[in-house]
DNA sequence: GGGCGAATGATACAATATAACTTTGGGCCT
DNA sequence: AGGCCCAAAGTTATATTGTATCATTCGCCC
């Protein structure tokens, strides 16, 4: 059911000099990155949930359930907040979208099927979000629960800001 | 209006060994200090504003807005959601209590007046939340959006796990 | 063809947060 | 004293985000 998408609503990531970001490329790595690992992995990515993590995957800006559901139920009239729900919980059990904590939203995961930690650069200027994997932060968030004798389940890391094209 | 408190209803961040924490002292430095701050910045520190200071820092655990105002209308029987929201976003404008974003829940700042970065550790089953400061930690996120030619405004650093106590 | 379990449908509601307008009360000016 | 201003708080209503719970569907396996 890959049907063509329309072209992409938001650009992604671009800096000054960079040749222009094509989304759909995006979306369709991501999906089909999606697909293999589901599939790796023995679980399920229905229709539905497929459906979900496009539109999660629309723009690189961080998007609410509620838009997510408003999206999906253009096309699926019994969408409901549970549908929704159910689905997000379900892409982010298998690593395949991000929850940002600091804006209740959640994002396409850039690098679905390999250990990663996440790191968020959330642009208040034109809503992008990046994701950042840098080994050094990493370490040092390691050291400094190691120090205070802490164990580490999950670490949320969002750095709110302007990126470098709105600031420039 | 500081009448003395009925004992803390929850202990704060304790290590084997230590000696027991003393919360009751812990809630009145923290007021003792906001009351100094407020007054050098020439902002209010209202008779409202001191007091949901007070029930946020009841205890090391991260509180929600809701318990704040179940708590508040306990004795302010005017209390109503605005009332509550108003009062803990100046107490975060003024860097007296900071927002645990993965929680939704609101948390007294143990460094306030001092310039510093927050970062927590969570304990999934003791429900604290530790503020540390650690400066490499720190230099790390600054490095990592230099790296990404991103502008810091604000840094959300939340590790959720096990603490000392609750793991050992 | 019956039973099982995962996924989804459907209804209701809980929890978190804000908008917008009104009232209060203290400082200050004349 | 009287009037004005402004910050704070009161008040009502509503927006946004997220769950609980039970029912239904559907493929799979025996």
């Amino acid at each position: 059911m890959a049907e063509p998408r329309k072209s992409a609503q938001q650009a992604g990531p671009r800096r000054a000099g960079e040749k222009p970001h094509d989304h759909d490329a995006c979306i369709d790595t991501a999906i089909a990155r999606a697909r293999t690992l589901c599939d790796e992995r023995a679980v399920q990515l229905t229709p539905l949930r497929e459906k979900v993590l496009q539109i999660v995957w629309r723009s690189h800006k961080p998007v609410g359930a509620y838009q997510v559901l408003d999206e999906l139920a253009r096309t699926h009239k019994a969408a409901r907040p549970p549908t929704v729900y159910r689905a997000l919980d379900f892409l982010i059990a298998e690593g395949l979208i991000h929850k940002i904590e600091s804006l209740n939203a959640y994002l396409g995961c850039g690098e679905a099927g390999v250990a990663h930690t996440s790191q968020f650069l959330i642009c208040r200027a034109c809503g992008t979000a990046e994701e950042i994997v840098d080994p050094k932060l990493d370490q040092a968030l390691d050291a400094a629960a190691k120090r205070a004798r802490f164990t580490v389940e999950r670490k949320v890391v969002e750095i709110a800001g302007l990126c470098g094209r709105c600031a420039g």
